[in-house]
Formats: structure tokens, sequence, C-alpha cells
DNA sequence: ATTATTTGGTTTGTGCTGAAAACTGGTTTT
DNA sequence: AAAACCAGTTTTCAGCACAAACCAAATAAT
């Protein structure tokens, strides 16, 4: 038997971290995003965001996709379908688990020590 | 102008934590908690759960309190009210955040390249 | 009674990881 | 041509999660 707090303890850190569910939750709403306008969406360095970009890309949950635009070159990230699913499962997921959490009762209560 | 998608980037790292997450949901729902209680609830190992005990009670979060119990003495961990109020906020930010994060739209899109 | 074993945790060691500073290569400006 | 700037990447470093090892107290075995 499993409890909601057990899947709370197993959640999964490449997508709960907070600066990558921000990159995550805000390529789901966008329909793209360029390196410069991510930075400014989530305030993170850029530093910061490149690494968690990388992160995210060996995860399979984006592409980096660099394209030659006039003499510029932009950095276009893109969310694959399974870095949607995850984002998208991701956020359901707590929902779910805080709505069980509300619920639940022990059925072995701790021992009665009130004496 | 802050977005949604920055303010997910700031979440409080503290509290966030899917180990801690699960350990102030539990301790939220429960009206009192013992040491191994609250590890057969997360799942924990007991080495890791204590660890984060002492994060969140270094944070004032909770409080550890030890009992004599006939001849055991037993780790009672009691939810402060900080620390009730950080954990039901927490939920209710997440919640929160999806929602302005889904009717978000860009005041200034990037710049268009369709070209 | 003395020695194992178990119970209920804490401390230590280690490898990872997030964050910002420093760096890089191209471009524009002067 | 040199300086400044832009768009990121790499490096450095502190902090952290995790489990293994450890420890004290209680209980069980001999």
């Amino acid at each position: 038997m499993t409890t909601p707090f057990e899947s709370l303890a197993g959640l999964d850190r490449l997508v709960h971290e907070p600066a990558r569910m921000a990159i995550l939750t805000a390529l789901a709403a966008c329909k793209s995003a360029d390196f410069l306008f991510l930075q400014n969406l989530t305030g993170l360095t850029k530093g910061n965001l490149s690494t968690h970009l990388t992160r995210l890309e060996e995860g399979k949950l984006i592409e980096v996709v660099k394209e030659i635009v006039g003499k510029k070159m932009v950095t276009r990230i893109v969310l694959t379908e399974p870095g949607r699913a995850a984002i998208n499962q991701h956020w359901q997921r707590l929902q779910e688990l805080r709505d069980q959490a509300e619920q639940w009762q022990a059925e072995e209560p701790p021992p009665d020590e009130t004496a």
C-alpha cells in the first residue's frame, strides 16, 4: 500500500525543480520561445538557464535548435511531445496527490499514548 | 511585471523539495506523528528522513519533541503554525501559478520570424 | 549476569546539482 | 583596428540529498 506522501517523496526532480517547472510550463504556454525570451519569462540568469536547458535536453524533454536569422544566431527551444506530456502530467499528478492527501486517513493509526 | 513562470522559478526549495513536501503534507494530514510512523508514510530511509527533519526544524517549520512513553523514547514531530501555513500556502500557490500560466499570454510576443 | 540482537534513530562520506562568475566567439560601433 | 556588446557556454563552488555506517538504549538469549 503506497500513500500519497510516498508518491510525493518520489516525484521526478528533473521536472519538479522550480526553475525547470518554470521553463517547461512556459514552453507549454508559448508556441515557441527563443533563449532570451525564455530568460525574460523566467527571470533566470543566462548561465543558470543554459544549464537547466542542457539537463532538460539530456532528458529529451526539450530540443534546442539553432537557427540563423539574418546575421544573428537564434537559439530556439522546443518542447518535445514527451516533454509536454511530462509537464502536464506533473501538474495533474500534483493536483491528485494533494487531493489524495486531504482525503487520506491512517488505516493503522499510531499507537495511542495520550496517557 | 513578473510572470507566473518567474514566480515558479522562485519557489522556496525548503518546502518544494519532494521529500519535504511529503513530510509537511503528511504532518498537515495527521494530528500527530512519530518518527517511524512518518517513515512508513513517506517511504524515506531513516537517515534521509532524519536529515530532512533537521532542515525543517532549522527552518522552524516543525518541532521535534522527544517524549518518554513507558520505557521507550519516542520522537514526536509537530508541525508549527508557520509550518502549517507554509505547506498550505505552497499548495495553494502552485494551484494559482498553474492557473495563471494557463491564462497567460505574452504582452510582448517574441519577434515574428516565420520567414 | 553477561552477552547478542533489536530498536530507534544520528552522523558521516560522497557524488550530484543548482547558481553565478568567468569565459568565448561572433558582431557592431567608433 | 580596437573597443564594446551580444548571446550564450563552461567552469567553479557551495550546498544538498541520499544511504551507509555508526551509536545508545532496551530487550532477548544463554
